[in-house]
DNA sequence: AAAAAGCACAACCGCTTGCGG
DNA sequence: ACCGCAAGCGGTTGTGCTTTT
């Protein structure tokens, strides 16, 4: 059966010959490629239109590049793969010289293998029994925290890095909304999440949902805006314009050793209120941030907690917030769970 | 040496998307 | 709004080479 383009000529199939390539590229070269059904019988090819034109993209293209994949290469595959999953076509565009099928068949016979060799999820690219954990925890059961992700943070007032885990992150933002005061109207949390940012800024890249599609944005040129409502106040609307208030060397709330000191939180205190980020009711966006959101345990300095716990119920995210914590999280972390350097990713074009 | 298994990669298939009529 | 066509895309299959038994 031939291609529903091609179904009343008699084309022949299978693999190229010399010759027919030959004929193809002179074709192209000579005549361009305007319309891709006209190619066959004007380069004197038995062969369908869209045999042609895969055989031209794939294969005979003039700025392929072939030949094995580099390190760099691999590594920028598994970066892509792990924000962009089994989109080729998109992953391909940022190795110039490689094409879709070429990176998919790398991943299938070599990555893929690979990460699994490792102990890793090919598709998640989580550890396996991390998959296990969460599938787990799906069921409403508890998750483990075996694993957790860690953020190289950049502490202006002492010029120096320090490492602030995921979990610390959440935990932190639960915390502080829940023991939030306010300075000059404006809840302390909301500052400390402004000065996180602007951490952030300094060291890496964040990642901004626009149309629901990824794309690479440096906070520091960026309009982030995020969203916190906190129960019973009035919302907040710009963390940028709630930050440029702030003297950016004031971080430190993320601070390991000394966040309950700092928040007063108390993980078994019940009277908090709740933090809710309020979100957009409708999008894919908002799935998957609810569906991160079903994953949420806590687990701080010993003291657990989650989503559905007395401290934090009902977390969800504006859609307008757009400093996401879980794709940062994701797109940074490599599978061995140590975070990778983000200037390979700061290179992303994403193609909205 | 020969058959079987494994592997890489080229090519195909079918679905989706975009666009013009 | 609908239809048909071309192109794009990702999953799958086919083919030929290499390695193993």
């Amino acid at each position: 059966m031939g291609h529903h383009c091609c179904s009343k000529q008699k084309v022949k199939r299978g693999l190229w010959s010399p010759e027919e390539d030959e004929k193809l590229i002179r074709h192209i070269i000579t005549h361009g490629h305007t319309c891709w059904s006209s190619v066959p019988k004007l380069a004197g090819l038995h062969r369908c239109g869209k045999s042609c034109r895969l055989r031209w993209i794939n294969y005979l293209r003039p700025d392929l590049k072939r030949g094995c994949f580099s390190e760099q290469e691999e590594r920028t595959i598994i970066d892509l793969h792990r924000i962009l999953g089994n989109r080729w076509a998109q992953i391909a565009k940022h190795l110039p010289g490689r094409t879709d099928n070429e990176v998919k068949n790398f991943w299938n016979s070599c990555i893929k293998k690979k990460l699994i060799s490792q102990g890793f999820d090919p598709n998640t690219h989580n550890l396996l029994s991390r998959t296990t954990s969460t599938t787990h925890h799906q069921n409403n059961k508890k998750k483990a925290n075996n694993y957790t992700s860690v953020f190289t943070i950049y502490e202006t007032s002492l010029s120096s890095t320090k490492q602030v885990s995921m979990d610390m992150i959440k935990a932190s933002l639960a915390a502080l909304s829940t023991n939030s005061p306010h300075t000059n109207g404006v809840p302390e949390y909301q500052r400390s999440l402004s000065r996180l940012y602007e951490s952030l800024v300094l060291t890496s890249t964040a990642y901004n949902y626009k149309n629901h599609v990824p794309t690479t944005t440096n906070i520091e040129n960026s309009n982030l805006a995020t969203c916190i409502d906190y129960k019973n106040q009035s919302t907040s609307n710009n963390l940028s314009s709630s930050s440029s208030c702030l003297t950016p060397t004031e971080f430190g709330i993320i601070n390991e050793n000394c966040m309950w000191a700092v928040t007063g939180f108390d993980p078994n205190n019940n009277g908090h209120e709740e933090m809710q980020l309020v979100h957009e009711q409708e999008g894919e966006q908002v799935q998957l941030q609810e569906n991160i959101c079903q994953e949420e345990v806590y687990k701080v300095n010993d003291h657990e907690f989650n989503k559905n716990g007395r401290i934090v119920e009902n977390i969800t995210y504006d859609d307008r917030a757009n400093f996401d914590f879980e794709f940062v999280d994701s797109a940074l972390m490599m599978p061995c769970g140590i975070y990778t350097n983000v200037s390979s990713i700061d290179q992303l074009a994403w193609d909205c």
